[in-house]
DNA sequence: ATCGGTACCTGCACGC
DNA sequence: TGCGTGCAGGTACCGA
C-alpha cells in the first residue's frame, strides 16, 4: 500500500497527538512485533507522551519522551487510525490522554517495534529523495549491476520510493524499468531524478494514491491514482504516443511502461 | 558488497 | 455457490 507520499500523509494525519500522553497500550499479534513481547512493548511505551512524529521513507518513527521511539512500518496493508472501531486484523490499541490510535493490517506485513535509541536500520536507509542532490544520487547510480527499476526499489539507494512511484518516475523520465542503472549517462539520469522527486512531490499534494484501501488516520483517500500514467493501466494507450502500455515483471514486481517512449 | 530469488500473510477479482 | 489461480502499495533473509 503505502509509500513515500501515503506515509507522509499518514504522518500529517497523526501531527496532532503530538504532546498527548499514551495512558494504555495492548498489541496484540505476535507478527508485527517481530520478536518483541507485547506486555514489554505495552510497559515501554504506556505512560510517555508523544514528542514527535518523524518520516524515514516509507518508516514512521514516534519519539517518546522522555524516552523512547516506537517505529512503526506500514507493509502493504498496515494503517494507524485515529479512533473507529477495532476490527479482526487491529493488532495495536494505543490509548491517548485524548483518542485512541489504531494500528490494522490485513496482512500482517508492517511492523511495530520500540527501540531505546534511534533504530540501527534507519540509519543504514538511502538519503531522502525530496533531500538529495543529484551528484549524490547520481553517485549512488555507479557502478551498478541491477535495473533501474530494481535500484529505484532498493531502501538503501534512496529511501521511500515503491512500485509505483518506481513507474511513474521512469515513464516520466523515458526511461526503460530494465536500463541498467549503473550505464545511465549523466543527462538520463538528471532527468530521473528531476522525475522522481516531481512525481512524489505531486503524489504528497494529491494525498497520496488509493488504489483499494488506503486511507491517512482520518480515513481520508489519496486522489493521485487518477494521474497514473503507467501504474495499472497495462492495455490502454499511453498518454504520450498512444501504444498499449506493458506490463513486465522485473525485479520480481510488476511493472507497467511505454515501449516506445522508455528506452534502456 | 551486491544481486536475484524466496518467504511471509490475507483478501479480492476472475474464470470455470 | 464454491473452488482454484493469480495478483496486490512491503521488507528480510538466503546463498551465489
Amino acid at each position: 500500500m503505502p509509500e513515500l507520499p501515503e506515509v507522509e500523509t499518514v504522518v500529517r494525519s497523526i501531527a496532532p497527538l503530538v504532546g498527548r500522553r499514551i495512558v494504555g497500550a495492548e498489541f496484540r499479534c505476535l507478527r508485527v512485533l517481530r520478536g518483541g513481547d507485547p506486555d514489554e512493548m505495552a510497559a515501554q511505551v504506556s505512560g510517555k507522551r508523544i514528542a514527535r512524529v518523524e518520516r524515514y521513507g516509507k518508516f514512521i518513527l514516534i519519539h517518546l519522551a522522555p524516552s523512547g521511539y516506537l517505529m512503526v512500518h506500514l507493509g502493504m496493508t498496515g494503517k494507524l487510525l485515529l479512533g473507529g472501531p477495532s476490527g479482526k486484523h487491529t493488532h495495536a490499541v494505543l490509548t491517548l490522554s485524548r483518542g485512541v490510535l489504531l494500528y490494522d493490517d490485513s496482512r500482517q506485513f508492517g511492523r511495530l517495534q520500540y527501540f531505546d535509541s534511534v533504530p540501527q536500520r534507519l540509519q543504514e536507509l538511502g538519503p531522502e529523495p525530496l533531500e538529495v542532490s543529484f551528484e549524490d544520487f547520481f553517485a549512488r547510480m555507479k557502478g551498478r549491476k541491477t535495473s533501474i527499476k530494481a535500484l529505484l526499489l532498493n531502501q538503501n539507494f534512496v529511501r521511500g520510493v515503491g512500485n509505483i512511484y518506481a513507474d511513474e518516475s521512469l515513464f516520466r523520465a523515458g526511461i526503460h524499468p530494465q536500463a541498467m542503472a549503473g550505464r545511465l549517462k549523466r543527462e538520463r539520469a538528471r532527468r530521473l531524478y528531476g522525475a522522481v522527486r516531481e512525481v512524489l512531490r505531486e503524489a504528497i499534494d494529491a494525498g497520496g494514491s488509493s488504489i483499494s484501501d488506503y486511507v491517512d488516520a482520518e480515513g481520508r483517500r489519496g486522489w493521485f491514482q487518477i494521474q497514473h500514467r503507467v501504474y495499472g493501466r497495462e492495455g490502454e494507450p499511453c498518454s504520450k504516443c498512444r501504444s498499449p502500455i506493458r506490463r513486465v515483471v522485473v525485479a520480481q514486481r510488476s511493472s507497467h511502461f511505454c515501449a516506445k517512449c522508455q528506452r534502456r
